[in-house]
Order: structure tokens, then C-alpha cells, then sequence
DNA sequence: TCCCGAAGTTCGATTTAAATG
DNA sequence: GCATTTAAATCGAACTTCGGG
């Protein structure tokens, strides 16, 4: 590897002259065109590529970013990842990604893993995560610039990017509505996973103001699990019991677009098509969704967006530590948006 | 942050000492364990953590790999990805992960930025990529182990994991026959895609073997594109087109299943039920083919183990050049599995 | 004082060579 | 020579300080 001082040696000048001209350091107003042409052909010549090592020792940036996910097989992460990785991009960071699968022990050693690395911000997907207070405490205490994805907090020290998840569940409910369905089945999230309570509450409020009534036996909660996929199958045989029940329904709002799968599959076994029997609408509008056969009729996280956002939020982390600003956390609720295809249908 | 200095101080010793008690070098063997103990004390008591920047400039290590993906959001990705994730997880290294989007461009880019940090090893998954020899040309002059998932190639400096894409074609059309299927559509991977060729190889072959006529009239090509998701639009207007030509067909082998996916689209636009009036096979097994309804059948690439083995050769590679050896590269082909689920069914 | 450039120090850990009893 | 410990050199870049014109 070529070093500094080789290429010193090749210009003539010393390797402070060279370091400030290849980094077009504040000093580097002083030196002469000439010196700087000789400079950056003696580099070019020589194919030189400052050590980073080095350059991070005495900068103490790392110019890298954590990215912890939940659980990467969950098809939701996706297009967040791409988002993150595409600002990241533009922003000249690098992302180090880990996969935390759910576990706690895990999650603690990568969290050692990324702050032993110099991270210079932290972005958290918190996709199907259970409560936990104490990861929480953890990157708290990491003191450097915190982004969750997907869960709302209160903190004031960690940042975090949301759906609205409130108007997203008004919105889903309000489009069966609009299509006359008044007998509707409803599968809420587990219990314990931060969406589900604004999800249902969406829903109670635009029942109440459209004078709809929820029949109590056609509610049915996911269990609780830590597989995203699980929500699949806990579709699918809740779907199945709901239909056992012999209570009509004309249409099926489910938690999320696996869930919606599952449902759908379910209708299918019992000879109900969708939307011809059933309609049927999801949430999140995951990459399979537009791909379905029916097309799923969901509402749209605007997941790159979002991982725009907490990239956006990160580096404005990491800059105000550089200035030695203090900024306060920033919680963004990202609004989502009803795609209409071809699950649902009209029964007016 | 506390320096191996401050921990010296506080225990006593130099830092020297320090440094080859908590990092177990060999010369630890003569130190007395009352000395390790009183150094390992004052490093838990001050929480010294080394500094990995000073450790990586001197050692020359990064404990990284570097990981690049042609388009993340193809959903064949993900399953790999975890499996490489684990795998260095377990061998201690880290994955930067980088999304060349396809684009030349970007890829190189990355590719600097990742030399220049030093990335141990590099994993290049060729997803859905157009044959680019200066690609490969530029991965060669890297100089660092450099192993490729998905593409069969022929270089002796860069290894290879990919799947029996003919064994796997071959199984399919097996499938398909053994059910009593002989009038049977194929819609084809793009002529310039490398896994278009191999899976065409096993369908004649087995065609071959058993007697089965192939009706060039019901054999398409999926155009060439750059986008993973354009197969499910041009599986959905190439079955179009087969079902208006009026030629019988029970079945139908998709080059991939998204391919597939499209196809039963546009069966169902047709009014075709799958598998009651036509059988559709795809190949990848996709996380969405067991969660579509019907479940697909199709040829699982073993992703998670491809992964995994990709990492095991980079390791390897790794290992190889810490001791000095030569290691010529590592090609290996893995076999692919029918799945055989409910998108098929039996004539007989 | 302004311009240009160099010598020397620093970042924090590892390692070599050498000094003790 | 052996067990035990350490001073000093090193890795490569960046920055502080200083000197000459």
C-alpha cells in the first residue's frame, strides 16, 4: 500500500503539504496551483489511497452507520433497507447491518459490536418487536444518535419514524365502508405489539362517526409471536373459526398484509372467493401484495420514505454532535396511504 | 473513552503488559496470574473497550466483509442475505452491505469505498445481473477473496456458490410429467440472464429422456430487463399471449416464481383456476410461494445455505491469506429441492 | 503580516527488543 | 538462562507549531 510519505517523496514536498492539499484542507488556500497539480499527479501516479485506519484514529469518525433489524426475513423491512441504504449512499456513510433475530442476547452483542466500531448514528428497525424496556435502556445509553423505525416512543433521547397508524386503520375501514360493507370481520394485532392498540383505535373512531356498529363475535386478535410469519398462519385459522361461526361477514379487515394472506387463503379453502365473496384489505402493502392473485387492496406504509426520514434524522444527529449542538429527538409520523386493488369490491 | 494507558495506570503495570494480558498473546504465558488478575480488574472497573481504529492500523485487520448485492429488493435476496448475516455473525466479522441498484456506476463506487476500508473478503450477490465482464474484471484486481452467489463462472481468482439450475429444471419438468402433464407451456429466463441457459439444458434433457415432445409454440422468452419485478409483468402478458393462441396446455414451468406469479394472474384474468385447469411450477421458492394462494410449486434454491456457504469460502479465503497460502477459488454448485405444494395437480 | 512549507506531535494499540532480579 | 516487565518503535494520517522569505 502507498502511503502519505511515498507520495511526498515522489511530489518533493513534505507529507503535511500533501495532506493538506489532498483534503483540500482550510491551508490549502495558501498553496499554489502548482504544488497542488504536482501533489495530485504524484498520487494519481502512484495509485494512492489514504489509510482510513489511520485517518479514523485521529478523526475519530468512521464515516458508518449501525443498522439493527429485528427480524430481516419479515418482508416489511425491505423496502425500509433500501431506503436507508440509498440516502445512506448520498450521504457518503456505509451501513454495517446486523440481524438481531429477535433475540436479546443478540441484540446486546451487536449493539457492543457497532459502538466498539464507531458508529456514528444508530437505526434501529424495530419491526414486530415485543416490548422491551430494556433495549431501550441499552441504546439510550449508547450516547450516540438513535433512530427507531416502526415503534413510537416517548423518549426524548432516541428519534423515531412511525406510520400513522390511527388514520392508516380509519382509512382501510372507511374504504369497506364507502363500498357498502356493514357485516365486517375484523383480526387485530397481538396484543402486545405497539401497533395494534392505534390500529383498533382508527378503527373505533371511524366506526363511531359513521354510525357503524362492530359486532363483538367478529373480532378475533393475532397471537403473540415473535415470527413475522406466524401472523400468516394465525390468519389463516382465525379466518377459518370466523367462518366456522356461520355469522355473515361480507368483508375482512386484517392486521397486516400477512395476516390478509392468510385470511385469503383460508376463504379459498372454504370456497370463498375474494373479493367476489369476501372483499378483503391488508396493511403495509408488502412487496407480495401487488403480486397477489387477487392484487391485495391494502393500506401503503411509505416504507423508503420512512427510511429516507431516519437517515435524514441520523445524519443530522451526527452533525450536530461534530458542532457540539445538542438536538432534541425527533418523532415523525409518517402518513400512509390506501392503495385500492382488486381484493376489495363494491356491493352497491 | 479510557485508554489501554489509563487501564496501566490504574492497575499498576505498563501498558505493554496490558496489552498481552487482555489480549491472551503468547508472551501471557509468563505472567504471573496475580498480574492478570489485578490488570483484568482495573479493565472491568474502568470499562475499557480497545480502540478498534488504533488495533485495525496496526494489525492491518478489519474483521469486516464487505457484501454486495445487484438489487435488494429482489425477494431472492433476503433469504441469502440472512444466511450470510449468521454465518459471519458466528466467525466474528461484520457485513457492510451495499445495493449496486444495477447500476455500473454505483458499483464501482462501492467497490472503492469498500477497499478502502479495508473489507476482508468481499460476497457479491449477482442477482438478476446482465452479463458485465469489466465487472468481473474489476473484481479481480481487488486482491482480496471474492466470492460470487448466483453466477457460474469460469475465473480461477474468483469462487463461485450457485445452484444446479439444470438438476433443478430438469426435477420440474419431472414433476410435471410424473402428474400426466405432456402438453406443457414454458416461459423461459432472458437469453443474456446466466441462468436462463443451464435450466433450459435440464428441460431438454429430461424431454429427451422421457420421449416428451416440447411444442415450440408454447415456448416463450421472458424479455431481457433490469428490474426483478418486470418478470412478474412479462410472465403475466406471455401467459396472455399463450392462452390466446388457443393451443391446449395443462401445464405450465415458469422460469422463476415471479414469473409464475404473473402467470397465474393471468390464468385467473382468464377465468383458468390453478391447478384445477392448469398447473404452474416455478422455481426459487420465494418467501411469497408458500403464502400464495395456491401455495406454489416450485424448485427451492437453498438460500440460507448458499449464504452460508458463501461466508465459509470467504472465511476460508480470509484464513489463506493471514497464513500466506495460495487457495485456488472454490466453485460450488448446490442442489436445488422440489417443493411440491398446491399449484400442481395430478392428470392421472 | 502574509504566504508557503516542514518538523514534530498526536491518535491508541501492538510488538520488538531489552532490561531487571 | 529464565521468568517477568517495560521502554521505545511502529502503523499512517492530520494537526499544531514554527521558520524563512
Amino acid at each position: 500500500m502507498v502511503t502519505i510519505r511515498e507520495v511526498a517523496k515522489e511530489s518533493g514536498f513534505s507529507s503535511t503539504t500533501v495532506s493538506i492539499v489532498l483534503n483540500n484542507a482550510p491551508l490549502s488556500r495558501y498553496i499554489p496551483t502548482a504544488t497542488k497539480k504536482r501533489i495530485e499527479r504524484a498520487a494519481k501516479k502512484l495509485g494512492y489511497r489514504p489509510n482510513l485506519f489511520a485517518r479514523s484514529l485521529r478523526s475519530k469518525r468512521s464515516h458508518t452507520v449501525g443498522v439493527m433489524v429485528f427480524d430481516m426475513t419479515d418482508p416489511y423491512c425491505t423496502l425500509i433497507l433500501r431506503g436507508i441504504e440509498n440516502s445512506l449512499y448520498q450521504a457518503s456513510y456505509l451501513p454495517i447491518l446486523t440481524d438481531v433475530h429477535n433475540e436479546r442476547s443478540r441484540f446486546e452483542r451487536y449493539l457492543e459490536m457497532l459502538l466498539d466500531r464507531r458508529v456514528e448514528a444508530l437505526i434501529v428497525l424495530a419491526n414486530w418487536l415485543f416490548v422491551d424496556i430494556d433495549v431501550l435502556a441499552d441504546l439510550e445509553k449508547s450516547s450516540i444518535p438513535t433512530t427507531m423505525i416502526g415503534r413510537e416512543l416517548q423518549t426524548d433521547s432516541i428519534s423515531s419514524v412511525t406510520v400513522d397508524n390511527e388514520a392508516g386503520a380509519h382509512a382501510a375501514l372507511e374504504h369497506l365502508h364507502s363500498l357498502g360493507h356493514r357485516e365486517i370481520g375484523f383480526i387485530r394485532g397481538p396484543k402486545t405489539l405497539a401497533d395494534s392498540a392505534p390500529r383498533w383505535r382508527g378503527i373505533r373512531s371511524f366506526a363511531k362517526a359513521a354510525g357503524l356498529e362492530l359486532d363483538p363475535r367478529l373480532i378475533l386478535d393475532l397471537p403473540e409471536s415473535r415470527d413475522p410469519i406466524s401472523s400468516f398462519e394465525s390468519g389463516y385459522k382465525l379466518t377459518e373459526e370466523l367462518i366456522k361461526q356461520k355469522r355473515p361477514f361480507t368483508a375482512l379487515l386484517a392486521f397486516d398484509d400477512m395476516t390478509a394472506f392468510g385470511a385469503i387463503r383460508a376463504l379459498a379453502k372454504a370456497g370463498l372467493r375474494v373479493p367476489e365473496h369476501c372483499s378483503v384489505i391488508g396493511f403495509d402493502d408488502v412487496a407480495a401484495s401487488s403480486l397477489y392473485t387477487p392484487p391485495l387492496t391494502t393500506v401503503r406504509q411509505p416504507m423508503e420514505a420512512m427510511g429516507t426520514m431516519a437517515v435524514g434524522i441520523a445524519v443530522e444527529g451526527i452533525n450536530a454532535v461534530l458542532e457540539k449542538r445538542k438536538v432534541a429527538a425527533v418523532h415523525r409520523k409518517m402518513t400512509p396511504e390506501l392503495v385500492v386493488r382488486e381484493s376489495t369490491r363494491s356491493l352497491l
